[in-house]
DNA sequence: GTCTATATTTTGATAGAC
DNA sequence: GTCTATCAAAATATAGAC
């Protein structure tokens, strides 16, 4: 999420607050096991009006999260592919990046891994053609240039990579794992890059 | 799906047209974008009623094909086990059903992966608590134990090797990918294998 | 920004005749 | 096993006052 609006205030209830508690509940109930009148209690307001104050209809509050994550997360990635030159150092970061976040806030993983977005947002791009994918792609065509990693279909080697990591983030958040996600990421780490790594 | 009922007769509706249709929906559109009347549309009805002949409600359709998934998967694991003795094998064969699942019927491929069993049945196990997944843990633990697999937590080499089957067939599923499931298969596997396998 | 009140629509579901 | 007719409930959404 964008912001962390720690509103220590009275309940002037505002656009964040809608989004944060629409998350909670869309990463646990799913989106169709939530209805506005959840929102609006979760929320604590009495009716269900005021969530129409910003949001056109529930629709638009699952678009406006996705692709507010997505931003993020793109701005998260450009950030370390500053910082870092190797591809594998890239991933690690990137990886890092997404084992924090299933501590943190395991509803912003959840939504993006176990929430089917294709069946609430049917007019969205599916996550292959996201630009945090994109560059996600760039980095292993990098990686395959350099010699980092093996030549094969960017789009096999992203399979194979991020299959381990989703998996293993998926199992966490969704409390198959006994212990945090933070204590699975670097075996899960190292597992994933071999599954792509040259020699 | 248990049987092939090619009916070339008229068109009593039958329990298993019923769970044919569905499953093509539920995989296709999702189960919650699916109304009744959408299946029984799709099953060549004029009403829901008549679907209520055969399901007490939707959920119980939604049951019933999972159930059924997994018993077959169940039954063929089973088969697998009998015809192979190292877990490296019997892994190759449980791959290549999927695999041959991915084309032959890719719906029950997509019902398994990209539907949320623990959204549409929240009182169902899920899928690590099912007959199927045990079978392939106790692989896993003979695996290790005959020294093929690596000495790590059997549900972390799950998620590994699974983590990449699964990201490569629901890639396929969805038509990520440009050829068909099985021209992946050798590859995958091979991948997957190493991710576990020891040395 | 929140409330009351209400409109609309959809869907899941049932009763009973054919 | 399918049909007509009909229901009940829930959920989305809007209008207008405070």
């Amino acid at each position: 999420m964008d912001k962390e609006n720690s509103k220590v205030e009275k309940k002037p209830v505002t656009q964040d607050e809608v989004l944060l508690a629409a998350l909670k509940l869309f990463s646990d109930k799913g989106y169709f096991n939530t209805s506005l009148t959840d929102i609006k209690d979760a929320v604590g307001i009495k009716t269900t009006s005021g969530v129409y104050q910003h949001f056109k209809n529930k629709q638009a509050i699952a678009e406006a999260l996705y692709s507010n994550i997505l931003d993020s997360l793109s701005i998260s990635i450009d950030d370390i592919r500053r910082r870092n030159r190797k591809s594998s150092e890239q991933l690690r970061e990137v990886v890092d990046l997404l084992f924090k976040l299933a501590d943190d806030a395991p509803e912003v993983v959840k939504f993006l891994l176990v929430v089917n977005v294709k069946e609430i947002l049917p007019e969205e791009k599916s996550l292959l053609e996201t630009a945090p994918f994109n560059k996600i792609k760039r980095v292993i065509q990098n990686g395959i240039k350099e010699g980092e990693i093996r030549a094969i279909d960017p789009l096999l080697a992203y399979a194979y990579f991020f299959g381990i990591i989703k998996h293993v983030l998926s199992m966490a958040v969704s409390d198959d794992l006994s212990k945090e996600a933070n204590s699975y990421q670097s075996q899960a780490w190292l597992v994933a890059w071999s599954s792509i790594a040259k020699k």
